[in-house]
Parts: C-alpha cells; structure tokens; sequence
DNA sequence: GTAAATTTGCAACATGGTTGCAAAAAATCA
DNA sequence: TGATTTTTTGCAACCATGTTGCAAATTTAC
C-alpha cells in the first residue's frame, strides 16, 4: 500500500480510489490485464471511462506500458522501476495457450542491421510461446 | 496482375473485383497499409464490410501479415514469398516522423535468452525509429 | 448456359476507447 | 479546521475498427 502511495505522490498524481485499485490489480496480476480484466478484479463500481482516463495518466507518465497483441488487443502491465531495466530494448512473451502477457524487461537482445538509412531507437519484442504454467 | 492472379488462383481464392483491387494497392504501397488507407486506395466502391471479409481470408492463408502497432492500430501487407522469409522471426520499422510501417522481413535477429520455462516459437520484432525519407 | 458455391452489400451489432460537461472529491492554503 | 481552488468522476453521447446474419449478386464448375 505504502508503495502504491509512493508511486503516485512521486508522480503528482492525485490519491483516488480507482487509481489506487488499478494499481493494486496491476501490482497482483502475475500479468498484464486488459481493460476489461483490470475493471473486473478492481470491482465494477467505477467507469469505464475513469478507468481509461487513469490508464492515460499512468502511460504518460510511464507508470504502466501497455503491450499491442497481434489483433490490436492492448494489455496494461505496471512499467518496471527505471532503473533496472534499459528503456529502449523492451521483451514481453505471449503464451499461445493460456492468452497470458508477461513483461520480461530485464532480458536484453541483440539489436539487428537494419537496412541503409533507417534510424532506430528503440526495438519491441514480442515473443510468442507457451508460459512456465502451460508447459507440461 | 498475372502475379495477383497468380496469387489468388495459388489459395483458391475466387477472383473478385475487391480482393484484386486489395492486392493492387497493398502491392504498389511501400509500407504497411491500414483498412482506412486501403478502402481509400481502392475507392470507396467497396464495402467496408467486404475489405475486412477479403482481409480476413487473406490473413488465414498468409497472403497478407497485420502488424500491430503500440496503440492497437492494425496494418496490413503482402506477406514476403514463403521461400525468402524466416517464418519465426519477424522484423518491421515503425517511423516515427511519417507513421509508415515497414517490413523488414529479410532481416534475422538474435534471439533473446529467455527466463527458465518458457518456449518460444516465434519472435515479432517492432522497432521504432526514423525512416529513410524523413531522415533529412 | 445452367446449377451450385461463394462473395457481396446492407443493416445491425460488438468492443475498445474518447469527449463534453456538470457534480463530486482531492489538494491547497489560511 | 474550513473555504477555495484544482482535479477527477460519472454519465451520456460519440467515434473507430471490426464482426455477423441474411438475401441478392457474382464466380466458379460442370
């Protein structure tokens, strides 16, 4: 809870329930929530819209990212401490089984040639598989 | 339009005014179209409905691949001759000055080391950066 | 050229996300 | 603490992208 505070003060966002509770739902979750999941567990007595507005907030503020699957579908994940994790090389892993999304930010990779005259700077990947808790 | 009816005979796909027009303008583009952007290109004779249809069939069979970019917006191009591409890696350019999506198919990567359980199958790659024409 | 199979257009719908605005809740400050 | 200012909320309405059901039109196969 303390961290939750923490997390908002030091981004001068105001302290309300909804955000608080995103938060919390996305700092539980084992795994990035879409909207509909994060309205779910945080209980349904708040907006949809308000619940989009908070995750504007968090995005901007890169308090959370959010992962565009191969349809277009976007899941919510809380953005990892700034310090651990390189900012311009991001790795989440999409479990063909379960659906889940999971951020592995602390894994680098190479980065590739690309053709003449084209200028990177950052690269996406999105790693496609089956998860710890599906292989079996 | 030998090679676009070539491509439409090879997938048993019937030979109809809009799925040529799609492919005429998904050819001719030098990056990755969205469903907007192609309705346009085709004129807006078409239905909306019959795009997505054609989309749709063309995805099933690969004739085309979609690329998901951060904000959920799909796009679509001709997928690369079976035979040239890695099937596992993919690799497109996002330009952030004139939002084209470019495939980058031809380019392998190293593949990330991933955390102990999880099995990959394949790895899309989106990398972001400035592209050879707005490069100035 | 005709019959069967496929595709089209339309209308209606679903979902994810945004905007405007008045009411409510936070933060600020005395 | 209470009054004031600022921010956020809820609601209704809207937008965009994509899908479905069904009858009419087009392709294909014979």
């Amino acid at each position: 809870m303390k961290e939750i505070y923490a997390l908002l003060e030091g981004n001068r966002l105001s302290r309300t329930p909804c955000r608080i509770e995103i938060l919390k739902a996305l700092r539980q979750a084992d795994s990035a929530l879409s909207e509909p999941e994060i309205r779910e567990k945080i209980g349904e007595h708040f907006d949809r819209t308000t619940v989009y507005r908070s995750l504007r907030s968090f995005l901007k503020l890169d308090v959370i990212h959010s992962i565009a699957l191969d349809g277009g579908e976007l899941r919510y994940a809380l953005s990892p401490e700034k310090e651990l994790a390189d900012s311009s090389h991001h790795v989440h892993f999409f479990c063909n089984d379960c659906s889940g999304v999971f951020c592995i930010s602390h894994q680098a990779f190479e980065t590739p040639v690309l053709p003449d005259g084209f200028e990177a700077t950052n690269f996406d990947l999105l790693v496609h598989g089956r998860c710890k808790n599906c292989k079996g």
